[in-house]
RNA sequence: GCCCGGAUAGCUCAGUUGGUAGAGCAGGGGAUUGAAAAUCCCCGUGUCGGUGGUUCGAUUCCGCCUCCGGGCA
């Protein structure tokens, strides 16, 4: 039988990552029924409270069934990253292990997938008055002045940020302004897993390739499950079905309370998520209801094709095809495989 | 039936004063360290509706045909 600890005595957890749409809550809730697991959830969208419909949240009577960690944990005016993710992930984990039981973080947010796995360079968090204090600069004189800064203050991260890429400029520059240091000089020092410590940092990527019981930052012994339709056509047609039943759920009339609270802006993190900022678009008048079913898909669309990147490269994965009505057998035996043979 | 517009990339369209064509969107590939469902980078050959003519050369000019809008009967 499965064991609940694997080789090394660390305790088992399992992965199961995928695509929007791909179909990971039903595994989830499935595997639920028939191994002694918790769910917890790595979605950077269900985090928000009042956003159900949109997210493709479970429903009450699902998790009823199946409780989800690390949902509704956030107000829309909140932010939340993938640091706040992993030390939430970390005590979620810890909490199920010991009540004698396997974590099962089920979700599409690979940036946060990898944050656990790998752990994160120590470097401080948001600062939105420094944030504000870099956008008027750059208002001021020019996002190609911000960037020759960079260039200035650390060339190695300026060569790795592309200037275009505001995002990630304001972030370099937001760090050298807070802690005094460069961020590369930060990326070096912990490089994630600390490995690669000393040999520089050459890539933006601070890890390339890693074995799913490999990670010293993450103490437990990881099964990684994927899983996609086999035709990248068959998930396009999910997704547009997806989206069109989620208006047909209501998924404007929640996008309209939303609308309705006077904090909330279409530049929140929270209201920039797929199909909310195209619903937001539409209630405010900017484009028509057929205009809204196109873009809302097509930003679906996108949003798998990105998630499938990072799967592509992503090593010590196992493969499920959504739509194998196999799938749950071939997914624990996987997980028996995985957890009696090391490899 | 007649008149006027259209017909060019999957979609919406631009354009070539005649030398076989390019944007946006969609789509594909990639990156990814506290916003990550975010943000950013790269990728454009398609009987230029069909057919005949003029021409060294037609997607472009002319004729006819087909289809789609709009108008007149």
């Amino acid at each position: 039988m499965t064991s609940m600890t694997a080789d090394g005595g660390k305790p088992l957890a399992i992965f199961l990552m995928g695509p929007t749409a791909s179909g990971k809550t039903a595994l989830a809730i499935e595997l639920c029924r028939r191994l002694p697991c918790e769910i917890v959830s790595v979605d950077s969208a269900m985090i928000y409270r009042g956003m159900d419909i949109g997210t493709a949240k479970p429903s009450a009577a699902e998790l009823a069934q199946a409780p989800h960690r690390l949902i509704d944990i956030c107000d829309p005016a909140d932010t939340y990253s993938a640091a706040d993710f992993r030390r939430d992930a970390l005590d979620e984990m810890a909490e199920i292990t010991a009540a004698g039981r396997i974590p099962l973080l089920v979700g599409g947010t690979m940036m946060y997938f990898k944050a656990l796995l790998h752990g994160m360079s120590d470097l401080p968090s948001a600062d939105p008055v420094i944030r504000q204090d870099l956008e008027r600069e750059a208002r001021a004189m020019g996002w190609d002045s911000l960037h020759r800064e960079l260039q200035q203050r650390d060339p190695v991260a300026a060569r790795l940020i592309h200037q275009n890429n505001r995002q990630r400029l304001i972030r370099a520059l937001e760090v050298i302004r807070i802690t005094g240091r460069p961020i590369s000089a930060i990326w070096e020092d912990r490089p994630g897993d600390g490995e690669q410590s000393g040999k520089g940092v050459k890539d933006y990527t601070y890890f390339t390739q890693w074995q799913a019981d490999e990670s010293p930052s993450l103490p437990y012994t990881v099964v990684q499950l994927a899983m996609a339709p086999a035709d990248r056509r068959i998930l396009h047609e999910r997704i547009n079905l997806r989206f069109q039943a989620m208006l047909n759920a209501g998924f404007l009339d929640e996008v309209r309370a939303l609308m309705a609270r006077s904090d909330l802006h279409p530049g929140l993190p929270s209201m920039r998520c797929v199909g909310y900022r195209q619903a937001w678009a539409h209630l405010a008048g900017d484009c028509d209801y057929n205009a809204l079913v196109e873009k809302g898909a097509a930003a679906t669309r996108q949003l798998a094709k990105r998630q499938l990147t990072w799967l592509r490269k992503w090593s010590g994965l196992d493969w499920l095809e959504t739509g194998d009505e196999l799938m749950s057998d071939t997914a624990l035996k996987i997980i028996e495989f995985r957890t009696t043979f090391k490899r």
